[in-house]
RNA sequence: GGGGUGUUACCAGAGUGGCCAAAUGGGGCAGACUGUAAAUCUGCUGGUUUUUACCUUCGGUGGUUCGAAUCCAUCACGCCCCA
């Protein structure tokens, strides 16, 4: 039996412990679950710190099960929110629980024995459960004076709270009460934000069942830069593909900072610490100054995504920041370009427009809205930011025609360094 | 209710009769450098067939003037002081 809270601890993943979960684990395959709220129809990488608690604690031979939150969903929880939440409908929280689930599959084996994973939804539970039953078998057990502790609680008595969101603790903390009981889970892990739910947990069910439970969290990824960790510009990054390509997901891992990157290998990668430590060694004398960032994107895009997609967004990263040529674009079939290209904004032109030969300024600024005004374009032409299929624009008296398509109706435009436009002519 | 003061481009903030498409800073975009980084340096940052040109823009409306962001009137909104 591996010592799951050693590993966490090297990995700088373990931010409070309840005292005696170590030994406890240590006794034995040990069943332990972590809640996903249905927010969104995908996880996001946020999320995946919690999916990665699941995999390390498998791995240590332990059993994981991962709660999809069908019943909390519906309540709101109000940890970490100034306001209070809007419900989602039914239809959306249902979508949300199904999109999850099916992410979660992805990374836990179901299917090794005694500590195959589980995939719960506290709904099944709570959905014949009565109010009245609910308050009197369960509410009682907790105090309001306990309840109202809680700084998730703390935090909106000023702005204020239905009693909706104020009961949502003691939910999440029947489904730990339950599943200690019907599936005999005796730990609850979670995002530090979840410190105090949990607890409610394992005080219900020492107060009503005279049972011993433990839990533990996780730290709040921090960024050396202050912001939000998961998020960029163009927002969350999510694991779906249809949210965020698989070339933008590898993207994001690649460009996590030097002083960020240590951390999220320790935290996202399942190689082992003497691997880790290995290679944390070789970067400081590596030639490549982002070794770290490479080695983490690749192992997390072939995980969360595949090895196909792996090698596309590798290829895909060569030609937009290698220095690719037409001639390479010229290699490409209809189907890769369009593959590699997915995800850059297309504008459709009408393609006589094309054959009657079209002024530059004309194609970026008028038939399509790649550039706002000719007169940004002309400036942008004359301070060499714009290229027509990897070469440089010249000069803004450049007339298009039939003659700059590739495979016979594309255009791509790139402008500065990394922002690709391209132009469909049909 | 009385008095004062302000409203300028993405934001902050100069400009108080022509030399104003409007200083400066921030932000944004781009170039050089670099590691698709940070820092730094440089250019651009209202529109128009490149322009010592024209058009639109300084809270709204109307006026004075050869000419108004700038002066006058009025309306709207903001801030401050006294009741």
């Amino acid at each position: 039996m591996k010592n799951f809270i050693e590993e966490l601890k090297w990995r700088g993943m373990l931010q409070d412990v309840i005292p005696g979960t170590e030994e406890m684990l240590l006794q034995g395959t040990t069943s332990g679950y972590i809640g996903f709220d249905p927010t969104a129809d995908s996880l996001g990488v946020g999320n995946l710190v919690q999916v990665m608690t699941l995999m390390h604690f498998q791995r240590c031979g332990h059993k994981p099960v991962a709660l999809v939150g069908g019943a909390t969903g519906m309540v709101g929880d109000p940890s970490g929110k100034s306001q209070e939440r809007n419900l989602l409908d039914e239809e959306t929280l249902q979508r949300n629980l199904n999109g999850q689930r099916k992410q979660l599959e992805k990374f836990l084996d179901f299917n090794c024995g005694e500590n195959s994973a589980e995939i719960v939804n506290n709904y099944d539970w709570f959905k014949d459960f009565s109010f009245l039953d609910f308050i009197r078998d369960i509410g009682k057990h907790i105090t309001v004076n306990y309840m109202l502790k809680k700084d998730s609680v703390q935090n909106r008595l000023d702005s204020g709270m239905s009693f909706t969101e104020f009961s949502y603790q003691l939910v999440q903390g029947y489904d730990f009460y339950y599943l200690y009981h019907h599936k005999n889970c005796k730990l609850q892990m979670g995002g530090s934000d979840q410190w105090g739910n949990i607890v409610t947990g394992t005080e219900l069910i020492r107060r009503k069942g005279q049972g011993s439970a433990f839990a533990l969290t996780t730290p709040l990824i921090k960024k050396a830069d202050g912001t939000k960790f998961g998020k960029t510009e163009s927002g969350n990054i999510w694991l779906d593909r249809n949210k965020t390509s698989p070339y933008k997901f590898y993207q994001f891992w690649l460009n996590a900072d030097d002083k960020d990157v240590r951390s999220y290998l320790r935290i996202f990668s399942l190689k082992s610490r003497e691997e880790i430590e290995a290679l944390e060694k070789e970067q400081e004398t590596a030639t490549d100054p982002r070794m770290l960032q490479r080695i983490l994107a690749e192992e997390l895009t072939e995980r969360v995504h595949s090895k196909a997609d792996l090698e596309k967004s590798i290829e895909l990263s060569k030609i937009l920041f290698g220095k690719s040529t037409k001639d390479d674009l010229l290699q490409l079939e209809e189907h890769e370009l369009l593959d590699v290209f997915d995800g850059v904004p297309v504008y459709h032109v009408d393609k006589s427009i094309i054959e009657q030969g079209i002024n530059i300024l004309d194609l970026l600024a008028v038939s399509t809205q790649i550039q706002a005004s000719k007169g940004e374009a002309r400036r942008n032409i004359q301070g060499n930011a714009l290229h027509l299929n990897m070469e440089k624009i010249s000069a803004d008296t450049l007339t298009i025609t039939s003659n700059d398509l590739l495979n016979g109706k594309f255009i791509l435009v790139r402008k500065g360094k990394k922002d690709y436009f391209l132009v469909v002519a049909e």
